[in-house]
DNA sequence: ACCCCGATCGTA
DNA sequence: ACGATCGGGGTT
């Protein structure tokens, strides 16, 4: 499988978070289908954790494209995000869903879950997605109609329609 | 040093 | 509808 390069995820995060459904996401011996995926775009959207700018926890959405951001959320759960756009520009997608293509094939829908089945952690933090040995995004055929709602779990930024959902 | 609360999930 | 559980980040 040939997996997507530096130069798909260095582009506006709309396109790359609808262009990550139907893409394969592999980690170790796990390999499924992403189904869903959010934005989080910029000093500008208010829902970004780096809307207020450059902290210890989101400085790696300041760095380059094609990296793992993965954080710790209600202290028991990790969420999977690659890290989207220029260097210095704040934003990336968040993989929300999963359908499973190796063992146990099974469907996966919410980001704490994915992480806990995968056996993501913040170990996982800052891993370059573009040249790790068993983490990546290979690419995929597959065309995907979609549908745009909010985003799900925030306060703020509500009005933006940046979650993707691939249809079944 | 302290306090509030969150890009969630499972159970009630 | 609500509690679990804890680190981040702002405030004192």
């Amino acid at each position: 499988m040939n997996r997507l390069d530096r130069a798909f995820f260095n582009r506006p995060t709309l396109k790359v978070a609808k262009e990550l459904l139907g893409k394969v996401l592999v980690f170790g011996e796990h390999q499924g289908i992403i189904t869903e995926t959010e934005a989080y775009i910029g000093l500008d959207d208010p829902a970004n954790h780096a809307a207020k700018g450059k902290t210890k926890r989101n400085e790696i959405m300041f760095g380059e494209a094609g990296f793992a951001y993965v954080y710790l959320i209600y202290g028991m759960y990790n969420c999977l995000n690659f890290v989207t756009e220029k260097k210095d520009f704040p934003a990336a997608v968040l993989i929300r869903g999963l359908k499973v293509i190796s063992n146990p094939p099974i469907i996966i829908d919410g980001p704490g879950k994915l992480c806990r089945f995968l056996g993501i952690t913040r170990e996982q933090n800052n891993t370059d997605i573009i040249t790790s040995e068993n983490f990546y995004v290979a690419d995929s055929k597959n065309t995907v109609q979609f549908e745009a709602m909010p985003r799900i779990g925030i306060s703020s930024g509500t009005d933006r329609l940046w979650r993707f959902i691939a249809k079944p």
